[in-house]
DNA sequence: CCTATGATGATCT
DNA sequence: GATCATCATAGGT
């Protein structure tokens, strides 16, 4: 690496490789968050890859629609969708521009700005909990919807960017299956995680909803 | 530590 | 109407 390149952020092509080369490629990385309030940094430690039409357990399996559009267009934009009626989740669309591709950033280590997030996440009970899950993360360091679509590789002072920084070395890079995905997407081991990271939210398996009356 | 369950609403069929 | 890339809480071990 370049000296004096770790605080440059990421750029498009980073993004625009298969999603599969992406996800782990970002584990060790900071996530750069700039709000009014202040700025966050988050080092990921948990990601999930989603391969767009090709992937039953993707967003984009069936086809573009408003709420997946943002998939379709170019890597390294923002993906964010609002779930359970309550939590939002941040996804970073790989490459090539139209797979529809991308990477949910699942879990990570607050480093910077622990007291904004503490203020965001009051039930956590350890830091360690801030971003410790898709919806905690996204809680932690306030993205919505409005940020759904932003780039987040426009430069050092956009909303969202990752650092170049230093990828973890691969040894200590973990895989399994995704977390809540069932069907034809559950056997896919396409959750990426840093090897004992006390950050890396718990695996739980897909569970089909009982009925409601 | 663990498992079970309710909350809450956008999205798609 | 069913599903959902989830979380907080309650209560058992």
């Amino acid at each position: 690496m370049i000296a004096g390149t770790e605080r440059t952020p990421l750029t498009r092509n980073f993004f625009d490789r298969p999603v599969l080369e992406v996800a782990p490629d970002l584990l060790g990385r900071t996530l750069v968050r700039r709000t009014d309030q202040g700025i966050l940094e988050l080092r990921l430690t948990e990601v999930e890859a989603y391969d767009g039409p090709n992937d039953p357990g993707s967003h984009a399996f069936r086809g573009r629609t408003p709420r997946n559009d943002v998939m379709f267009g170019p890597p390294g934009h923002a993906y964010v969708y609002f779930t359970y009626g309550m939590w939002h989740c941040l996804n970073l669309v790989c490459g090539p521009e139209g797979r529809a591709a991308g990477v949910l950033l699942r879990a990570g280590e607050i480093r910077v700005g622990a007291e904004l997030a503490r203020k965001r996440r009051l039930s956590a009970r350890h830091d360690k909990e801030l971003a410790k899950g898709p919806a905690r993360l996204a809680t932690a360091l306030d993205v919505g919807r409005s940020l759904n679509g932003t780039d987040a590789c426009a430069g050092p002072d956009a909303p969202l960017s990752v650092l170049t920084g230093t990828p973890v070395l691969p040894d200590l890079v973990r895989s399994g299956p995704r977390t809540g995905v069932g069907g034809d997407g559950a056997p896919h081991p396409w959750r990426f995680w840093i090897s004992d990271d006390p950050t890396v939210s718990p695996y739980r398996a897909h569970q089909p909803r009982k009925r409601r009356t």
